[in-house]
DNA sequence: CGGGTTGTTGAGGTAATTCAAACCGCGTGG
DNA sequence: CCACGCGGTTTGAATTACCTCAACAACCCG
């Protein structure tokens, strides 16, 4: 059922009828395994088919003349890693797997039929990029207008949140298998800042970080710190 | 005729049949003008329509805690200003008039009736959709990994290609109708900190900006500093 | 002509950077 | 079983890019 992932994150966004679950599954041609660190895509490509992570964590990311690299998005199980290729053709970023990942592999030209033909599934697959593109400006004022600080709390309150809602989290803590230099590369920070802010989440017991697993002691004060507002991710299901 | 600048934008992406072209005229159901300053829409608003720009600059924003204001976009005529509150139904940001602007307005009706009948229409105007979120990734990578010039640079090769795709530049100059503060909103600079990188633009000879007037003087050296690669604004026409 | 907005300049402060080194946990191979 | 190497984390010190505050100049509009 590699399929499974995707209709939960699209059921995230409104009710879907047994026959475009089914014909969810058939878009599904097959899925394959990345290992951590491979390209799942590269900028320049012209990909034919979409992915989506059936499980693993992947990121978006560009790389700019000094050697730096910003990631651009996070991907969680479910989320399509590169739909908006289908409508806009040519890559203009990178995809790596930042753990092991499993992704479902769907064909642009099922994607195309399901355009035709299904007008409420293609209105789900625009709230999917439309959602992608909510998250994209909530990085932008984040890197723009807020400290090292408030900026992590906001990432993390985002990450919980968003794999809360596919069942990745437990109670209040979860799995982040990200180095703190991969974070920094999200927070647009040097990875001795991003310690240092990790430090100060821990030391004022808002946060505990050991190895690959986070747990929110506070999750009000996280909030509060990151004067984070969930609305953007778009989590209710509503007709559309 | 007040679709035709949106008519124009969607045609960068691909071919209008006279068909499209007709439904696109009556989904305008009318237009109206906002003054310089206003909110064409507000955070946590539920529009029922969506609008296009005829003329005018606007601009998506948030306001963060400390009073701080971050700009997510930038909009100019023949773009929608929020085609994805459509999809997504609650508006997790302002947008606001950056100067006197006349809007093309769409009921959500009519593009509902556009996503069951037009299939390849609204793949445009997903594209659309997603040429916003690959600006908004441009951003996040250009705010997280650039210098305050490199941003700067970045962003007005960004405006300029944008501008001359739908014919308000004149050989390399263009009309920029922000001032430095709102430059900075943008750019998620101090008002006086986007001063000194402009002055340092026109002290190298690259840009010339009086009043509301920038002149490129010399764009292959702007791209450079910018490290501008125009792939993700997505110009060029193709079938979709 | 005057008052508000915008642009410019200077000086001092600060958040984040860079560079460097030490440390830690962990898997691997001798 | 220990030594080693490696990726990741942590700490310190010096540097810097950008910020804040403040004053002033230029401009525009009524």
């Amino acid at each position: 059922m590699p399929a499974a992932p995707l209709i939960r994150k699209l059921e995230q966004f409104d009710r879907i009828s047994d026959a475009e679950r089914r014909l969810l599954e058939q878009a599904v041609v097959r899925q394959r395994a990345a290992a951590k660190g491979e390209d799942l895509a590269r900028e320049g490509d012209r990909p034919s088919e979409s992915l989506f992570l059936i499980t693993g964590f992947a990121a978006r990311y560009n790389l700019v003349r000094t050697g730096k690299r910003q990631i651009t998005a996070l991907h969680v199980p479910g989320d399509f890693v590169d739909l908006h290729s289908f409508l806009v053709k040519r890559m203009d970023h990178g995809v790596m797997a930042v753990t092991a990942c499993t992704v479902g592999v769907v064909p642009h030209e099922a994607l195309r039929v399901i355009s035709e033909t299904q007008p409420h599934l293609t209105r789900l697959l625009g709230v999917n990029i439309a959602v992608d593109a909510a998250i994209h400006r909530h990085w932008i004022v984040t890197i723009g207008r807020q400290s090292a600080l408030e900026h992590a709390a906001s990432l993390l309150c985002e990450l919980f949140l968003r794999l809360q809602a596919v069942g990745l989290t437990e109670g209040h803590s979860f799995k982040l298998p990200l180095t703190q230099a991969e974070l920094g590369d999200c927070l647009g920070l040097s990875t001795v800042h991003v310690n240092r802010v990790v430090q100060e989440l821990r030391a004022e017991g808002v946060i505990v970080w050991r190895g690959e697993t986070v747990i929110i002691e506070d999750w009000p004060r996280l909030q509060q710190i990151a004067e984070f507002d969930p609305t953007f991710l778009c989590l209710e299901s509503e007709p559309r």
